[in-house]
DNA sequence: GTCCATGTTCTTTA
DNA sequence: CTAAAGAACATGGA
């Protein structure tokens, strides 16, 4: 569930409860959701305060100063919640961080979410630039390089980084482009169109923190609202907003991809079929 | 029982 | 050799 939008509502719900705050004792109920496995997470993050907490892709890392990091991702089903110490704990609760007066948890049912200790090692590695702040130039360089279509190209985290089958889809539409058309087929002003898509969904996405089809909730337990104002992700069968004739669901990488045919022209060579 | 799911990584194939 | 496609991971809901 948690994309680029979600993550960003995670980490600044969590925030202020955090920063700045010592964590008193941290527990790990599973030693497999750890890398590097057998690392002593807990030893490492005992009466440490978190000096800062950001998201980098999708990705949130947590900062403890002596530039000692480690982040956690959500995965699928990961929720990293703020509750009070004698709230009931959620089933498959795997990681707990505990504070004077409340506890951050980490579930996963599961479990394609975890944690990375980086100690001070760089958190960089194969992952393309942030899709906010990218220039057009940069996502031009790495379609480029690629005869993928979009729709994977965009899905790749070192093409860019943060954004998943919802918001490809979203932006994909938003831009006016097909997702099956090959990356290094397009234009340089259609990745400009594009690029600006990306932020303007994303951007979007974040204001109404992000979209909840079923697992995700931010650290306060609160719900997006983002999936109210899908276009086309998971809406096959029904009238396009722009030119009202129905949204096609085809699979393409394995995943579910939703577009408008009429306002996403096809590419020639599927044109023929 | 079946199929599907907001993600990533490893393996196989071309 | 590299790029890309496919399978795998684990659980729960429809």
């Amino acid at each position: 569930m948690p994309e680029l939008p979600e993550v960003q509502t995670v980490v600044e719900t969590l925030r202020p409860h955090i920063v700045g705050r010592r964590i008193r004792r941290a527990e790990l109920m599973r030693g497999d959701i750890l890398t590097p496995t057998g690392c002593d997470l807990c030893a490492r993050l005992d009466r440490r305060t978190i000096r800062s907490i950001e998201r980098r892709a999708k990705r949130i890392v947590f900062g403890l100063g002596d530039d000692n990091r480690f982040y956690i991702h959500l995965g699928m089903t990961g929720r990293l919640t703020i509750d009070p110490p004698d709230a009931p704990r959620r089933l498959h609760t795997h990681f707990v961080l505990f504070f004077e007066a409340f506890e951050v948890r980490f579930s996963d049912p599961r479990r394609f979410g975890g944690i990375w200790w980086l100690g001070t090692e760089a958190d960089d590695d194969r992952l393309g630039p942030e899709p906010l702040t990218m220039r057009s130039s940069q996502l031009a360089r790495a379609l480029g390089k690629t005869a993928r279509v979009i729709k994977t190209a965009l899905l790749d985290q070192s093409v860019v980084a943060g954004l998943g089958n919802i918001y490809v889809d979203e932006a994909l539409f938003e831009a006016g482009i097909h997702p099956l058309i090959p990356s290094n087929e397009l234009g340089g002003e259609e990745i400009e169109t594009l690029t600006r898509a990306i932020k303007r969904i994303l951007r979007r996405a974040i204001r109404h923190r992000g979209s909840t089809l079923r697992d995700y909730m931010d650290a306060n337990g609160d719900a997006g609202a983002f999936q109210k104002l899908h276009r086309v992700y998971d809406r096959a069968g029904q009238p396009c907003a722009r030119c009202k004739r129905p949204l096609v669901r085809i699979v393409v990488a394995g995943r579910s991809t939703h577009f408008c045919p009429a306002c996403q022209p096809a590419p020639a060579i599927i044109e023929q079929c």
